[in-house]
DNA sequence: CAGGTGATGTTAATGCTGTCAACATGGGGC
DNA sequence: GCCCCATGTTGACAGCATTAACATCACCTG
């Protein structure tokens, strides 16, 4: 009775909270956080705009769960960059871990080129502006939905500090390092100065700034 | 008889495209791009709505006119930390000219950090999502406003480069990478994961970022 | 198997926003 | 001195987030 899995009976959704999230990534998909509005949400689940109330605490908290979508689908991104790179059987593990720096940082900015407004959307401010910094908290106060695509950084850096190639005295700070480049990069294409550059030359600039942090980063 | 410079008389303002922006700023400084909000422009002015209409557009008009000023604040910052770092006269000009880069990396953070409301409308996506890329387009489609801060870091690249310290291949793109990593740092700090860091810990990573910039950029 | 109850959804209303049309004012050029 | 157009005003409309009060129905309990 229960129509596939989602069952859209008539009074009750069954599965609405998802159904709004997934509309309301396809908005983020197509407008960046500003087009994640939850009316249009709900109208296109066809369903009446408080409903949404049952489900999420206000519009911010729906668009937190779309930023958490997208930082997923980052991720993802990312996972999958990794796993387009051969790893030669016999090749040198140093240049099989920054390879696979790099191939992270590629990752990374075609999901932000690729997906532009759910990229835009993972990254934008979805709370208030909190002013307080935990006074020991190194980078533990990570969200969930970073930590993936975090770690995955982490592990790439460890993996070249394993292999006995990093400069000395970067191995502190290198994970931020390398993200901000890649963050940055991905903001100045989508919205900044490197927005009207044509892939091919935008090719050149992505690789030569992964490279130079490479370069920063390893002896 | 006009009131000092802004007469601000009865019925009409004067300077209301001036004091719109201004007000507008402030708004912006207070609570980011999306605090911009029109009527309460006008609001502060003591102006109608609508009167607004008569100097911008529309309220995405208005919001540029913030972006551009928060550009040359940002811009200012830069030159105040280049000011602030004494070139020592006999100094190694190598030396100098990477000196000169951290500085413009420090003034920048600075400005981030030091006005995060201005510098998110800075670089908040004010226009339509433009898809077009000039087929041929170099960075030559800078707006106006990144004009300066860009010449600024072009011009501490390019003193680098002169000095003859400036790692084989590694010319072309520099500025982006250096630009890229600035402003992914920037925006890490303000809205991502490095949100949370005491602001010791934080001037640590600020300064390995730069510097792994720096040497991946030269010899 | 009947009944009630809480989770889920609906309607109605409020106050905010951006934006337009129509009207008012008055400073500066003829 | 007078008129005109840049500048500002009032009024209105649609869309948004959000709340309060009400409706429905799936499921648990007796």
């Amino acid at each position: 009775m229960s129509e596939g899995r989602s069952g859209k009976a008539g009074y009750h959704h069954g599965d609405l909270r998802n159904a709004l999230v997934d509309a309301a990534s396809e908005l983020a998909r197509g407008g960046g956080p500003e087009a994640v509005v939850l009316r249009e949400a709900a109208r296109r689940v066809g369903v009446s705009p408080t409903a949404a109330y049952r489900h999420f605490a206000n519009q911010a908290d729906l668009l937190q769960a779309v930023k958490d979508e997208g930082q997923r689908r980052l991720a993802d991104s990312m996972e999958e960059a990794i796993a387009e790179t051969e790893p030669r059987p016999g090749g040198d593990p140093a240049e099989a871990a920054k390879a696979r720096l790099m191939a992270l940082g590629f990752g990374y900015v075609r999901f932000a080129v690729t997906e532009p407004g759910m990229y835009r959307t993972a990254f934008c401010r979805a709370g208030p502006d909190r002013e307080k910094w935990t006074e020991e908290g190194g980078a533990a106060e990570l969200r969930p939905g970073d930590a993936r695509s975090f770690r995955l950084l982490v592990g790439a850096v460890d993996a070249i500090d394993a292999a006995g190639v990093m400069r000395p005295g970067s191995r502190t700070g290198a994970e931020f390092a390398a993200w901000s480049s890649v963050h940055g990069l991905a903001m100045l294409i989508l919205d900044g100065p490197l927005h009207d550059l044509p892939p091919r030359q935008r090719e050149v600039i992505v690789t030569r700034t992964l490279t130079t942090i490479l370069d920063g980063l390893t002896v």
